[in-house]
DNA sequence: CAGTCGCCCTGCGTGC
DNA sequence: TGCACGCAGGGCGACT
């Protein structure tokens, strides 16, 4: 479910209602996500302010003077705020209970997701610190990923969904992108040129801009903070369109499976 | 070393 | 209506 603009729209309507809120306590009614959540959250959060509410690559991070909660989505994980008394519902795996009334609720039907505790730096922690760059960051550019793909065989669509090159970039948005680019998912990431590789940085950070704009894509299930859909499903040009025509050239789009993902794309317009 | 592949889960759409 | 099957937005870690 969520790429980065899912997460993103979910980190901005959480800001505000999590900023300054104390913890109470950390209820893990399921702690077999990704990997378990442990005990010392459970522990060690509660009684501490959250002081600030950020997004680094798709993990959402919880600030407080003792540490930091680290939040990933997975493939079908979603948070919400709500009355701390509404009823649990099947997939509600983690609640954060706050001071005045309110839970923060993940729900991860599919429990690919996580929910980890640090003491150091964030940035710092294993999961964190090997990421490559921001895409909508300054250092992110086509100069940078023409100097990483120069001398890499793989496919670029591997090479633009792989976190340490860049992160964010998931399975809707690559081949959305890729589209936009007019670059063939397959071609390999060393015979692109520069002026290519600038083209796909821009529709990168186009896609993904124009994408937190419709509040994030939902395909199936992602909802916001407050349960809302988000609305860039109507705007994918390629995504989940194998055999409808394109819509640039009117050709029958394609599917086909690359590093063990569905990859759509126009076999006319991407070359 | 770069790059591929299996796998952690549940739910939903499709086709018989 | 029921059931089997394939597929799903992520990404680590084992493996070649």
């Amino acid at each position: 479910m969520p790429e980065l603009p899912e997460v993103e729209t979910t980190c901005r309507g959480l800001e505000p209602l999590l900023t300054g809120k104390k913890v109470l306590e950390v209820l893990v009614h399921n702690g077999r996500l990704r990997w378990p959540v442990s005990l010392e959250l459970a522990l060690e959060l509660p009684g501490s302010h959250i002081r600030q509410v950020r997004r680094r690559a798709k993990y959402l991070l919880l600030d407080t003077k003792r540490g930091t909660v680290l939040i990933h989505l997975g493939m079908s994980g979603s948070l919400r705020v709500i009355a701390m008394d509404t009823p649990l519902e099947k997939h509600d795996h983690v609640e954060f209970i706050l001071a005045g009334g309110q839970s923060l609720r993940l729900r991860d039907p599919r429990r690919f997701g996580a929910v980890l505790w640090t003491r150091e730096a964030p940035e710092a922690h294993r999961l964190l610190c090997t990421l490559g760059p921001e895409p909508l960051g300054e250092t992110f550019d086509g100069d940078y990923l023409h100097h990483i793909g120069r001398q890499q065989q793989r496919p670029i669509k591997s090479l633009i969904m792989d976190g340490k090159v860049v992160v964010g970039v998931g399975n809707i948005y690559a081949c959305e992108a890729l589209f936009a680019a007019g670059i063939h998912p397959l071609r390999a990431a060393q015979r692109i040129s520069l002026a290519r590789y600038r083209a796909l940085v821009a529709a990168i950070r186009e896609v993904l801009a124009e994408a937190i704009k419709a509040g994030g894509t939902t395909l199936r299930d992602f909802s916001d903070s407050q349960g809302r859909p988000g609305y860039f499903s109507q705007q994918l040009q390629v995504y989940g369109r194998a055999g409808e025509d394109c819509r640039r050239c009117g050709v029958p789009l394609r599917r086909r499976v690359i590093a063990q993902r569905g990859t759509f794309y126009c076999p006319v317009c991407q070359r």
